[in-house]
DNA sequence: GTCTATACACTGATAGAC
DNA sequence: GTCTATCAGTGTATAGAC
């Protein structure tokens, strides 16, 4: 019967067509704002008549909405990192490693996430009060043992948490301000992996991780 | 003469105004975003009618502007506290303190500034061009100063610039985050000076400073 | 599923009386 | 210097032909 076949290929074309959407809205909402992005700008960006966007995404909101949650998910992914290890150096090595590489690949997303907590996260609230406090009381607990064993110095792994989320995401909500500082040039892959270390060997050092593990880095 | 009082009174009523127009407007921009920003919101929170608002600035651009640069002028008085200090320890420190205080005091405009750099900087990029690279310039060449004379590890100056700028910004831009993670409460007095003194311990120590000047903190 | 034309609301800015 | 009324332009969203 052709109705299996017909809804499969309409399947297919929607969800080639809303990917198309999604990523010129998250770039469109990252360069301009919520307010400042209009409909037709992202419709010129996706290569898309502007009427195919309501078609795919009934309101504004909704399409940004789910820019949102995607970011969300991202996020989640390299919070999963952090617990692939056994001591502070090993998973707050690569944990930021993992949010250094987001801040790199994908700075439009995070310029999204920035702006959208800037103002009082009117869509993603429940996800912070929910799932953000969750992950952070639980790797809170996670630091605090490092701390009772001896791995590292008595942080307060809150504000330890806050240090790595600020600096890694500043190298890409601030990017255009850290290419103006770099002779209006991108950072090379040198200074990328400059900027890592530079990072994960101050935080690390700061909470006492000993040189010999910081070496390895 | 009449002429020498009045022109006085109405300077002094001009400047009332506008300082009133433009604390409105930095809170507004800083909540909404320059597009999501009006001149009625602006003026409801001013309180006064939308078109006295044109009357003292001619355009909602030149409006804010006014409040980016005095954004600006603000960030430039926190850097002189960088100055009057001889090593790590004590100028970095007083520098972390007072960015931490802004943000706590100052909030939206850190805000705005925040939203003006992702937005690739269009009314303040000839500041970042001029004063901004060679304030920083400057700073690099005094920290490298303090690394070849001892008193601080050989880390790459502009990363710990940019770790102290996002670490301090962060607990403005991400206010509501913070308090989402502090069971929806601001930060208490204590709770900031405990912030303050861990963002102070984990960079100093991060950066080598000796035990012995960590324990002033 | 695609696209043109259009309705309707809102915003920045101004004119002109006071 | 203040304020009401209003204009011109733009934005979201939709109707309806294809």
């Amino acid at each position: 019967m052709s109705s299996n076949i017909r809804p499969l290929k309409k399947q297919k074309i929607r969800q080639e067509n809303e990917k198309t959407i999604l990523d010129a809205a998250e770039k469109v909402f990252a360069e301009a704002g919520y307010g400042g992005a209009t409909m037709q700008l992202i419709a010129d960006v996706a290569g898309l008549p502007k009427a195919n966007l309501h078609y795919y995404f009934p309101t504004k909101e909704a399409l940004y909405r789910q820019v949102v949650q995607n970011i969300f998910d991202v996020w989640l992914q390299a919070a999963a990192v952090f617990d692939n290890a056994t001591g502070p150096a090993e998973a707050l090595g690569a944990y930021i490693d993992a949010k250094m590489e987001i801040s790199r690949r994908h700075p439009a997303g995070s310029k999204v996430w920035a702006s959208e907590v800037m103002h009082r996260a009117p869509v993603i609230q429940d996800y912070l009060e929910t799932t953000l406090v969750d992950w952070t009381n639980d790797r809170i607990k996670v630091i605090q043992s490092w701390v009772e064993a001896g791995l590292m110095d008595a942080v307060d792994p809150r504000h330890l948490l806050y240090m790595i989320w600020a600096t890694t995401q500043h190298y890409a909500d601030f990017n255009h301000q850290i290419e103006t500082l770099n002779d209006a040039q991108p950072l090379s892959d040198a200074q990328w992996q400059n900027a890592k270390r530079s990072v994960k060997r101050i935080i690390l050092k700061g909470i006492g991780v000993p040189e010999s593990e910081l070496s390895k880095l």
